[in-house]
DNA sequence: CACAGGTCTCTTTTT
DNA sequence: GAGACCTGTG
């Protein structure tokens, strides 16, 4: 099938499929057709080029992702689809890394370590050297070591970049012992997949040139979201041939703190000097006035390619945006409105999607929702594999089928409970320990264990038998039907009636448990020699997330979703909440010294106005309980960067709009009067005037004034000018130096 | 050993 | 304000 580039993709995407060798840069601006011009690439190599399927690699951060475009390459080029590597960087590396496991230490059927063995492993290391968490919590040294490992720093490397700093010693002590839990158990966490790949090829030029010679051609999608590791993964991997495309939108970084490196894109060029660079900019997707709002939002980020995006489409209705005196109020209107909308026959509540920045902003959208029958799903980060019934029937099965780590037994020994309490775990923990025993094997000699209570020795024992039971009954029996067996005898069952607290609960669970068996059953069916490490294996990263945005049921309902979830989805009618200072751009992002983090919020804010097609409605609240605490924002300085000549701001407000729900109480009026901030609370509905009310009053003091700032401390004011939409302050901070900032959000206390 | 009550924390998330 | 987690008591 010959394919006519001409017809099919437009001027600019046509010029990108053509772009075959060397080093290639596609900026895929949103909704620019960026898939489609990444599966007629691969299309044009296999066809026109004659390249051979299994000399391409294409690598994508999701498995969705990854489907999405092995399915379209299937439907393009059937026969050539199967020999192309088309997988997530993760599931990549664990196929490299499961031929090369044991040059680097590994045993050959080395596991997994998911975010909750990370956990698990982290607790042993913090008992075992004493840490006390007060100092160093867990979540915060997670987070730094896995840093690390994207930054390719083993410990060692960690300590001497780290020289001196004795705190960040300490957590390189952690470091190491965490690693040496992980080879204890036979695993590897996710970081580890990617670093230990480069390991590999760094320390083994053969097999780097094997790969080398095996993938001639590489496409990385969402480029901008690559890690140092993944840089240094990709950069090995194409060093011999350099045909080495790369896609993405450097205005579409968001997952920074997750260790993406932006300058991974925007440095391209530097690193691979001889790159072609195709710019995508026609939208397919939004209406002008969405898109001109969005450009002219990222237009204030310095750190990225000019671009520009451009439609064919109408200019469409305005961007609407509204501000409630509550968060409450705020899902009050935002429910109301598609409700309205429906009622009219405008839309349907599958149009519909809410954006929120932080996911405890749904409780009062669900709330909203609930109360009116309106049919909505919040699209949670939940995992199949991560839910905790999941993580305990697998535990089981692992035990069973033995071979199993001694984590998961550790995990299920007293679950559901059977009178082994922590002490003596930790007893015949040590005594395993000791005696070069597995868990699950000291359990059996719990008799000899010093200093277990007779109720634990029992427990122990039985515990020990019905594994072994188990394990000789169904020696031949299918995974699932070892599952149930497992259920009926441990009495899992009635323990989760007692974990449920309503009948819906109870439900979901049997469903998770469904969906295992259904798992297990297709493995078996379709494996030659099926084994349940191997299948945890497989499945671990698979991601197969039960995420409710695509795939299988359909059902007509307003999605709610975090933005970062939002990415790469698309809707008629879009909704923004929460648009206000301290919430987006968030606290952090304000206070931190460094632009890049603003940057981030607003290339995040970017992203969620990039996903409406026609309608796009942005609203925040003036006040807001958030931490425990009631907090008042003006609204977001986002909201000052879309042009007003774009934005209905419901100036003459319709009667029928000023419901009771977004009018304060009186007992809030009085809360408000006492703060000592008297501008949060408007009485009944304020007239907002971009410009004027949003954050501009002019400030109690003057130049010359000392002023002291919540985060940089005291000053003295050295300018005060009326900008366009606020007052700009420019202070001498004793601490700080010189700082330029908006009266409004600064909050400057004359001292 | 189990459970109750006190304490602490609290963007964003994939694999 | 809610959820996770730790500690003290029965």
């Amino acid at each position: 099938m010959a394919i006519d580039l001409e017809k099919e993709l437009n001027k600019e995407q046509a010029e990108a499929v053509r772009q075959t060798d060397g080093p290639v840069l596609i900026l895929a601006g949103a909704g620019s057709g960026k898939t489609r011009t990444i599966v007629y690439r691969m299309a044009y190599l296999l066809d026109e080029m004659q390249v051979r399927p299994w000399n391409i690699l294409a690598l994508t951060f999701t498995n969705k992702a990854a489907k999405e475009m092995r399915d379209r390459i299937k439907e393009m080029v059937p026969e050539d689809a199967r020999d192309m590597w088309v997988s997530t960087f993760h599931s990549t590396c664990l196929k490299i890394l499961f031929a090369h496991a044991e040059k680097l230490g590994y045993p050959k059927n080395f596991e997994i370590a998911d975010a909750s063995d990370q956990k698990t492993l982290m607790r042993d290391v913090y008992k075992k050297l004493s840490v006390d968490p007060k100092y160093f919590p867990e979540k915060k040294v997670s987070r730094i070591i896995s840093s690390a490992k994207d930054e390719l720093m083993g410990p060692n490397e960690f300590a001497e970049a780290h020289k001196g700093d004795m705190s960040l010693l300490k957590i390189m002590e952690i470091y190491h012992a965490y690693q040496d839990a992980l080879r204890a158990n036979g695993s590897m966490d996710f970081d580890d997949l990617i670093m230990n790949t480069v390991r590999l090829f760094k320390n083994f030029p053969e097999v780097l040139d094997h790969y080398q010679e095996k993938f001639k051609y590489i496409m990385v999608d969402e480029y901008q979201d690559t890690n140092t590791a993944q840089f240094e993964l990709v950069r090995l991997l194409a060093s011999k041939y350099r045909n080495l495309c790369v896609v993405g939108d450097d205005d579409q970084s968001i997952y920074r703190f997750r260790g993406a490196n932006i300058y991974n894109i925007l440095d391209f060029e530097k690193n691979f000097p001889d790159a072609k660079v195709v710019k995508l900019e026609q939208n397919y997707r939004s209406t002008g006035n969405i898109l001109a709002a969005a450009n002219e939002v990222i237009s204030n980020n310095r750190e990225r390619k000019q671009k520009v995006l451009r439609t064919n489409e109408e200019p469409g209705s305005l961007i609407r945006f509204r501000q409630l005196d509550t968060a409450g109020g705020e899902a009050v209107f935002i429910a109301e409105d598609i409700r309205k909308k429906v009622e009219k026959g405008e839309c349907t509540y599958g149009d519909c999607a809410v954006l929120i920045r932080t996911n405890v902003q749904s409780k009062e959208l669900e709330d909203a929702f609930r109360v009116r029958r309106i049919d909505y799903d919040v699209v949670k980060g939940l995992r199949f594999w991560d839910t905790k019934v999941i993580k305990d029937l697998t535990s089981y099965l692992l035990t069973v089928a033995g071979g199993a780590n001694d984590m998961r037994t550790l995990r299920i020994i007293n679950l559901p409970k059977r009178g082994i309490g922590a002490a003596s775990v930790e007893k015949a923990r040590v005594y395993a320990e000791e005696n070069g025993l597995s868990f699950l094997d000291a359990c059996a000699k719990a008799d000899s264990i010093p200093g277990v209570s007779a109720k634990a020795k029992t427990g122990l024992l039985s515990f020990h038998q019905m594994i072994l039971d188990i394990r000789e009954d169904m020696k031949d029996a299918k995974f699932s039907e070892i599952l149930d067996r497992i259920i009926k005898d441990t009495g899992y069952n009635e323990y989760l009636m007692g974990e449920a607290d309503t009948t819906d609960k109870y439900l979901e669970f049997i469903d998770y448990i469904n969906k295992l068996k259904e798992s297990l059953d297709s493995y078996e069916e379709d494996t030659d020699e099926p084994d349940l490490i191997d299948f945890m294996r497989q499945n671990g990263l698979e991601g197969n997330n039960l995420d409710k945005t695509g795939d299988g049921e359909t059902k007509d309902r307003v999605l709610v979703m975090t933005m970062h979830n939002a990415k790469g989805l698309e809707f008629p009618n879009v909704y923004i909440a929460g648009m206000e200072e301290g919430l987006f751009p968030g606290y952090g992002a304000i206070s931190s010294e460094d632009h890049m983090a603003m940057e981030e919020e607003r290339r995040l804010c970017y992203v969620a106005i990039t996903r409406a097609r026609k309608n796009l409605t942005i609203s925040c609240a003036r006040q807001r309980m958030t931490n425990g605490e009631t907090r008042y924002a003006a609204a977001s300085r986002f909201m000052k960067e879309i042009p007003t000549e774009l934005l209905d701001m419901n100036i003459h407000p319709k009667k029928t709009e000023r419901t009771e729900h977004m009018e304060p109480t009186s007992r809030q009026i009085a809360k408000a009067a006492f703060n000592e901030k008297p501008q949060a609370f408007s009485k009944g509905f304020q007239k907002i005037k971009l410009g004027k009310d949003i954050g501009g009053t002019k400030p109690d003091y003057n130049e010359g004034d000392r002023v002291r700032h919540f985060k940089f401390g005291e000053g003295t004011v050295q300018e005060i000018v009326q900008g366009a939409r606020d007052y700009e302050v420019t202070v001498n901070f004793d601490k700080v130096g010189v700082r330029k900032m908006f009266a409004g959000f600064a909050k400057l206390k004359k001292v």
